[in-house]
DNA sequence: AGGCAGGTGGCCA
DNA sequence: TGGCCACCTGCC
């Protein structure tokens, strides 16, 4: 648990329970797909933080394992399985979507079927997400590395991530969890720009002071219905529409929530013929058109868009 | 080399 | 209400 002493190792691959056989694609469109920031992957091991957890996965003969660092075992291995949504029936949810009736939809679930949506600490993808604005993913995981680096308090430090014979990297390595909000009260907005955060500096300064002097507000607002948590994560600088449903739908697993940006406004204008519709009114489309899982159907369009964009 | 990027907030009519 | 524009700065 503490950083100093000798690194722990990493505890027997093991496979992972649950019905989920994801493609490489899918696997790396779902950890790796703008959802969360702190999953990256190295020669077919993803490695993922979140919250106190650290945790590595791969796929073997098309079946995912999981492994963590024995001092985390057994808490990995309860929080793990809520983590990636394998509570959930996600072909029976997927199935739910609108996609008889809808061919674009349905040509998106084929081309990453299995994709679901992450259920990530609800703060950290407050945190997330408030880095996110005007910033494609591979920064956005840059400011939230430097953040935990600079300002997490470690979590352990483990043993190579490869094994020798890979030779890649041998070095045992330093894992941090993300500041927690009441961490970054204390954190000036000086030291917060110094991650790469730019003008979003602000935003999670002055949320982070909003948040310490309201304790619990942000755990009440977690168990609020979607209208509710969402009319109140608006009160937050530098959360707007978007920012909001994102944090719902990654955060809290609400499905309903709809975040529509700029692949989504392009989705649905090319898709649905929504051409010069402001991001309000395709949200209403979304929701209605796509109905109470329209986050999952997001997800899928997003996907397909990030895949196929530009044609 | 310079424009652009998973938005938001604050101005104007 | 609706449309602009500044805001930072590291990547492709």
């Amino acid at each position: 648990m503490t950083g100093i002493g000798k690194p722990t190792t990493w505890c027997e691959w093991q496979s992972l329970p649950g019905r989920w056989h994801p493609t490489p694609e899918v696997l790396a469109e779902t950890l790796d797909g703008g959802q969360s920031f702190r999953w990256h992957q190295t020669d077919g091991i993803w490695t993922g933080v979140w919250a106190g957890n650290i945790a590595q996965l791969c796929l073997r003969d098309g079946a995912l394992h999981w492994r963590a660092p024995a001092s985390l075992q057994s808490t990995v291995a309860s929080a793990l399985p809520l983590c990636l949504g394998l509570d959930r029936d996600w072909t029976a949810l997927t199935d739910s979507l609108p996609w008889r009736s809808d061919a674009h939809l349905a040509a998106c679930i084929a081309a990453f079927p299995g994709l679901r949506i992450l259920r990530q600490p609800f703060g950290e993808t407050l945190l997330g997400f408030l880095c996110s604005a005007t910033k494609q993913i591979v920064q956005i995981k840059q400011m939230v590395a430097l953040l935990a680096k600079k300002h997490g308090a470690i979590i352990c430090r483990a043993g190579p991530l490869t094994p020798p014979s890979g030779g890649i990297s041998n070095a045992a390595r330093q894992f941090h969890r993300l500041p927690r909000w009441d961490e970054l009260a204390r954190v000036s907005e000086k030291e917060l720009r110094a991650c790469l955060l730019g003008f979003r500096a602000g935003y999670i300064h002055r949320t982070a002071r909003f948040l310490a002097a309201r304790p619990g507000w942000l755990e009440e607002t977690e168990s609020l219905p979607y209208a509710a948590a969402k009319a109140r994560l608006l009160e937050l600088p530098g959360v707007g529409e978007k920012v909001a449903d994102c944090v719902l739908l990654f955060g809290a697993a609400k499905l309903e929530a709809f975040p529509v940006d700029t692949w989504v406004l392009k989705s649905l204008a090319r898709r649905y013929g929504l051409d010069g519709w402001k991001p309000a009114p395709v949200a209403h489309f979304g929701r209605t058109h796509f109905g109470p899982l329209a986050g999952l159907a997001q997800q899928h369009l997003f996907a397909w868009e990030r895949k196929h964009g530009g044609r």
